[in-house]
DNA sequence: TGTTGATATGGAACGCGTTCCATAACTTAT
DNA sequence: ATAAGTTATGGAACGCGTTCCATATCAACA
């Protein structure tokens, strides 16, 4: 295993002007460069990179925490944050935390021991103070809100996702809307949920308890949602589903007992998920692959010293198709 | 940011002596690892572990490369990696390639640059070439059979999984066996489908080209296979099928076309996943996770400079339950 | 009491690139 | 011809822990 010192020495030149070469710097003649390939070629030379991370006192690399890699919000999140890292250079180190807080923290370690320049929360269940606390190592940007003042943040407005779903509903004539969700206890959940039950009352929608799920992740659990409410005596006209997958599920159950949608029952979705266009499902759209590319951006120009807001808002969209 | 210096300086102790504080050595004497850990404390001291790599020369990272994270044959197998690096104090970096030869590659340059210091091949798709001049940079240990001299490997003898399914059957005096895969073309596909086919033909056994079935994957996939071999003419008596999911299926169909499991269809399965007890499947059980942790163990091993087999081969057994 | 071995501590070198600074050679403009 | 600016090159310091080696202290044993 050789190192710079050999190339030097066999091309006959300073270990300087070797890392000049290997870093396509100017200032060196063709010969010497030429010189140097060859022995790199030779010697098979291949940078120790953990000496460049030393001395250059950062790695290149960014980290980006998320609870499932295979999540497709958290993959698009992360296609998006590849995205933008590719432009500058960066690499990505990606981390499944299957939220597990052991594991987040284990990850955290990477920006105090210098090993990632940067932090992405895709998704973090840590307590404000860790993060406070671990703001004083590196540089740490949300994709979700966040109580800390410590780290910039890049999310979506989900009271405005809820209202732009509610709003669609109650202009369509629904006073009976019901409410699934996935997790009620993320940042994602408690705002999605307060921000429901907000404008059900504000606007004296009609309410009963049973419209109401949570824990509901995949199209199986979709369709028990279905089975459940087309079995209510009285059920709601429309559904306000967190998820396209759910959504998805209560679609195919209900078609399949002959309930017709979206005249007998009504069902928006979010994410605008690839499965949401097969089922023709209405949805909240989330500029999912732009949120990763603003967060990985802002981090780097955070990191760059650049002047950066602290808070980016992206809006929300709704893709209007045949379920609502 | 502090460095050891500095807390040198403020406990008034040599730099080497903070570090015989920090890496728990003898011949310190109590009073002056107090102050240590005191200035540590105060001056927020976090080691920069790139140069405690540069220095050590080795990272105790290893690295894992998957195709697919959630799969549930890699999850396992990355548990048991894991389970066998604890033990050893290594960290795992886990990479998922989709397959795509690129992201191998750039995952190899990990070992290159010496930022882990092991590799081990969940499944790999390179050519023997490139993993030949990959090992001259550091130990690998595959997971599955390799073309390579250069690497250690951990694997299932696939021939004798078969083997163990075909001779069950016809211990139970079968004749007329039919085989259903998923891919055909992985290295366990081949292996699997040429070792049936052998033992087909030195057994004598009776065969029909529609007693064979590939590309099968899912619980529905096992329904249409079970569909179609119900309304064959002449149909198998039993079946070896290449996936618990399929298997699981053929007998969910079988039952409920009236079909008594094993009666009047046998099955067994491959994997021993946990929808193959739920079914009461008979079985043939791939020890994933020991695989795993022998592969992990057996690097360790390498990296200690252990005298170690290049090839360990772990065997399949049979898992008997009710279908078969 | 002298010797041995364990305990304790620090200086200096090392691992390996990068980068600052000084110097040298060579142009170009004045 | 001289000043000023480029181009080219190397020495040395730096980033930051670890570890080898030398030295010093002290208790225990012969």
């Amino acid at each position: 295993m050789s190192n710079i010192t050999e190339i030097a020495k066999k091309a006959k030149v300073s270990r300087t002007t070797v890392s000049r070469v290997l870093n396509n710097q100017p200032y060196v003649k063709p010969e010497k460069k030429d010189a140097v390939l060859k022995a790199v070629e030779e010697l098979k030379y291949v940078p120790n990179w953990n000496a460049i991370n030393l001395s250059k006192g950062r790695t290149n690399v960014f980290g980006v925490i998320v609870p499932k890699i295979n999540h497709p919000f958290f993959s698009n999140l992360v296609e998006g944050i590849g995205k933008e890292c590719n432009k500058h250079n960066y690499s990505l180190l990606v981390h499944q935390t299957n939220n597990d807080p052991k594991k987040e923290l284990e990850f955290f370690n990477m920006l105090k021991y210098k090993l990632i320049d940067g932090l992405i929360l895709g998704s973090s269940i840590s307590p404000v103070s860790i993060i406070d606390e671990l703001s004083y190592f590196g540089k740490i940007v949300s994709c979700e809100f966040s109580e800390s003042k410590k780290v910039a943040k890049v999310f979506v407005n989900h009271e405005s996702g809820i209202k732009l779903a509610v709003d669609h509903l109650k202009s369509q004539g629904h006073q009976e809307i019901g409410l699934c969700m996935g997790n009620p206890r993320s940042g994602v959940g408690v705002t999605r949920k307060k921000s429901f039950f907000y404008l059900q009352k504000e606007s004296g929608l009609i309410w009963r308890d049973d419209w109401y799920f949570d824990e509901k992740y995949t199209i199986e659990d979709g369709i028990d949602v279905a089975k459940t409410i087309l079995a209510q005596s009285s059920r709601p006209t429309a559904m306000v589903v967190g998820s396209d997958q759910v959504a998805a599920g209560i679609i195919y159950e209900a078609k399949k007992q002959g309930i017709k949608i979206p005249q007998e029952l009504t069902v928006i979705g979010f994410d605008n998920q690839p499965i949401s266009k097969v089922v023709e499902l209405t949805t909240i759209n989330q500029p999912i692959i732009e949120i990763g590319e603003t967060a990985a951006n802002l981090l780097y120009r955070i990191i760059d010293n650049q002047e950066v807001p602290s808070v980016i808002t992206l809006e929300l969209e709704l893709i209007k198709r045949k379920s609502a």
